[in-house]
DNA sequence: AACTATTTATAAGA
DNA sequence: TTCTTATAAATAGTT
């Protein structure tokens, strides 16, 4: 996908492994975020620069432990099988399909009116002005005039980070699971959960 | 890349999702593969498909034991470091890439056909459901699994708790200085707080 | 599984 | 490093 085609080989040139490195990195990375959200699945992708400089990324909602520990569940057997598996789907050079029947084909909207069709966008956008001039009060506190009305969102904020909180202490502690499971890590018993 | 620029959010359609993984796990693989024998690095890429087929990846000599070894090595600091410089980076690299289309576009044009405005519809619908899922973290913060991301929710919770109490305190002088007025008015005299 | 219109990634150059 | 641009590559919707 440039100028010329390139072997796939290693570059000899240091200087343009490095280039090649940033700018595939970024494409990777945004490749994997957006199969994470659009399939919605768990991916973990960890890549070192030829620096030595890692780089990880999960899915919108993995996290690291839950994603490795459904991996070391795999016995090492498995897990060469799944790796000669992905490598033979390389060598096909990847043709994989299904069919799709979409269901969503109701809204073709060949019964629909132009009228019907325009009012319905009409509700539509008011329903998300409607949104924003809602999320407004949060975002411009100043602009509310009402002493209960801004007692009420102070409650309501005091409850909303006293949640945060736990959340973050919570995922404190998953995070030193993670780095004792770490030390243990030879890919056979990662006791998780 | 295909037929219509795709919006990146969770596919509704079980399917779908199936068959987009099908394609774009292949995509990512040969990227993956191909990344770690032109820069020579060490990679790992895990993820698992819609119904949990799991898929790994590693660099042409890397195993996933060293790899990940290599990875916890790293202090918890430095792995949080990271990360945030990974999602900086992906943030930049949507930024860059991403041709958006804005919905504003397609608003307001006249004389529209009932496909256009069908999509437009979806176009509006899928705007709510992205507000309504960007909201569910606040509602929700159960649902978040990143420590670096419920850290900057609390930051933010806490910088709005500070302006709506300044804005209670503002509101509440101004009322009293109402409330004194009125009843310097009614002949009334109480004493303030 | 193939096709193909489009979008996206990226190699080179500036 | 960053940006631009010509070109290769990936892929969404179709057949």
């Amino acid at each position: 996908m440039g100028r010329v085609k390139l072997k796939i080989k290693r570059l000899e040139n240091t200087s343009g492994r490095q280039v090649t490195y940033s700018k595939r990195r970024a494409g990777i990375l945004k490749k994997a975020k957006e199969l994470s959200i659009l399939c919605d699945i768990d991916i973990v992708l960890l890549m070192f620069s030829p620096t030595g400089k890692p780089t990880l990324c999960l899915g919108e909602h993995s996290n690291i432990e839950d994603v490795i520990a459904k991996f070391a569940q795999l016995t090492p057997q498995e897990r060469a099988k799944r790796k000669l598996e992905s490598l033979e789907a390389l060598k096909k050079t990847f043709k994989k399909l299904d069919h799709d029947v979409n269901i969503q084909d109701f809204l073709g909207s060949s019964s629909q009116t132009v009228e019907e069709l325009t009012s319905q966008s009409q509700a539509l956008r008011s329903q998300i002005s409607e949104m924003d001039s809602k999320l407004s009060c949060w975002t411009d506190p100043e602009k509310v005039n009402d002493v209960d009305q801004i007692t009420l969102m102070e409650g309501i904020l005091w409850d909303s980070l006293s949640r945060i909180r736990m959340r973050k202490e919570y995922l404190g502690k998953h995070l030193m699971l993670l780095d004792c499971a770490s030390q243990f890590q030879d890919g056979i018993h990662l006791p998780l959960k």
